[in-house]
This record gives structure tokens, sequence and C-alpha cells, in this order.
DNA sequence: ATCCCTTTGACTAATCCTGACTAATATTAT
DNA sequence: ATAATATTAGTCAGGATTAGTCAAAGGGAT
């Protein structure tokens, strides 16, 4: 099932840059549950495989995916990812994005605000805790630059 | 609905500074509660999306939408630290960051790595805690900016 | 028999719409 | 002047409508 919805959907993606569903008539379309569909999205349309998606509840509400095209570098990103793990410190965290400037994917700006959002005053709490946001963070931040 | 009514505003902001409108005669037009026009204001219009609204009751009562003007830079980012404050919804941050990439004083990427990097599912569960960390992160950003 | 992926549905969260009530301002009457 | 009335906008809470989460159950391959 989640087969057939992740084709169709991806059918629709062939000739268009972006496709916007109703959570609910999908459901209905494929006769199953509406949190399936959020399993076919959460499972096949994740910004590793070039998708965004976007969303908004209530009336009028949508579920929004675009096709984007991801950087050669995408690959590398995964691996950094894998480094940084669950926790980091911010001088690693700071290391890493040094790395990053010098090997020219970074400009200057990026850099400054990567590591202005890690600084360790900023997060504040606890070590471990800050630690662990700024894994969040760092990741996050890599994984939205995969693409364009 | 909402949309529409944000969309028909934007179009009249689109070629001035200002508009000004009767409550009751837009929800005449748009057929809908006046108490709505009010909710697409609060919503829509925001300080952190760059307008401010003033108002008056009574007979010749109106509800005045200002596009608010660059100031210079350092100034703007003053202002935008103030409304920022101590505490921030993801929705508030995103729309400062959007009003700024309209701006032009942040591009794509940059505005792509500060919203990656205030995620509301990337700063953690406890939503008030979650709030502070990311007015600090913000500022911290914006203040690291200001002089590259 | 076990493991991994899929399916399900109850519960949660976000957003929108509505209307009764309140508040401010202007106008008219005394 | 003051008071009463009319005319406007603001607030807020509840209901409706949509999507998200998560843990448990199902099912097929090895």
């Amino acid at each position: 099932m989640s087969d057939i919805i992740e084709a169709y959907l991806k059918k629709v993606l062939g000739h268009s840059e972006q496709v916007e569903i109703r959570r609910s008539e999908m459901a209905n379309l494929f006769n199953c549950v509406p949190s399936q569909i959020n399993y076919v999205i959460n499972t096949r349309f994740t910004v590793q495989k070039g998708y965004l998606v976007e969303s908004k509840r209530g009336g009028g509400g949508y579920i929004r995916i675009i096709k984007v095209k991801l950087l050669d570098e995408s690959e590398m990103l995964d691996t950094i990812i894998e480094i940084v793990g669950n926790s980091i410190s911010q001088n690693d965290a700071y290391a890493i994005v040094q790395k990053l400037y010098d090997d020219d994917f970074l400009n200057k700006r990026e850099a400054v605000i990567m590591m202005a959002a890690m600084d360790k005053t900023v997060l504040g709490l606890e070590s471990k805790v800050a630690k662990e946001i700024r894994a969040r963070i760092l990741k996050s931040c890599l994984n939205n630059l995969r693409y364009e």
C-alpha cells in the first residue's frame, strides 16, 4: 500500500516541481487511515532523498511535497552528520564548521551564523544537555544545506 | 477565507505604503463576520512580519495597516532584537527571518540555516525553555552579523 | 521464531471560523 | 456641559477542521 501511494506521488512529481494534497482525501482515495500518509512521507520523501515537505493544519490545511536538487556534497554531509552523533562539544562543532569553511562549502557569514547558534553561553543549560541540543542544531543545519 | 483576505490586503499594500479599511465593509465584501478581519490581522500582519496596525473605534472608525520602512542596518537590528525579547515562538522567529530575507539582509542559505537552528523539534520538547533558547540563538546570530 | 517494515487508531496539536460580549469614539438630545 | 444613543473596533472562548505523533498490532521474509 505504501508503495502504491509513493508511486502515485512520484508520478505527479514526475511532471511537476511539487504536489499538494489533502491528507484525508488521499487516505480516502487509497482506502487507508490518514496516518499512513504520514508514514509514506516520513519514509519515502525525506530530505536525503531530495524532497521537502511543508504542511498546514486547520481549515484549508494541506501537505505539500517539493522536489529539490541535491548538491554533490550531500553524501559528505551524511558522513559528517554521522560523526556528530547525539552530542557534541562547542570546540568540536566549531572545528567542523571551520573545516566546511576551509573547504569552501560555507562562506564567512554562514559559518558565523552557525557558530553563533551553537555558542555555549547562548545555549546555556547544563553542559550535557547543551551538547545534545548543539548536536541537533548542527545536524539540522547540515541537513538543510543539502539542496540547491 | 483568511488567505483570501490576506491576499487582498497584500495586493493593495503592493503599490502603497499603507491601507486603511473599515472593518464591517471588509466583512461584507468577503461575506464573513467582522471578527474574522481581526483574526487575519492578528495572524498575518504582525510586527514580526513587518507591519504596524492602527485603529480607531466609533464613528468614522478605521483599521490602518502600515508597512514598516527599512531603517539603516544597525538600527534595524536593534529594533528586531528588541522585538525578540527573552522568548520567541518558532512561528514568530521564522516570520522575522523571512522578513530579513525579503528585505535582502539575509540570502536564502543564511535564512535556511537560521531556521534550521531554531526548529521546534531541534530545540526540544519543553516549550517555555525552547522559546528562551530560540530567542538567545536568534539574537546571537543577528549580533554576529552586525559587522560582517 | 525472529526481525523489520507496514498498518492502524486513539490521542494530540495547530489553525480557522463564529458570535456574544466588551470597549472606545462620535453624535445627538437635554 | 452633560447625558444618552449610535457607531464603530477588540476580545475571547468554544467549536470545527485539518494534520502530527506514537505505540501497539499485523505480516512477510529469512
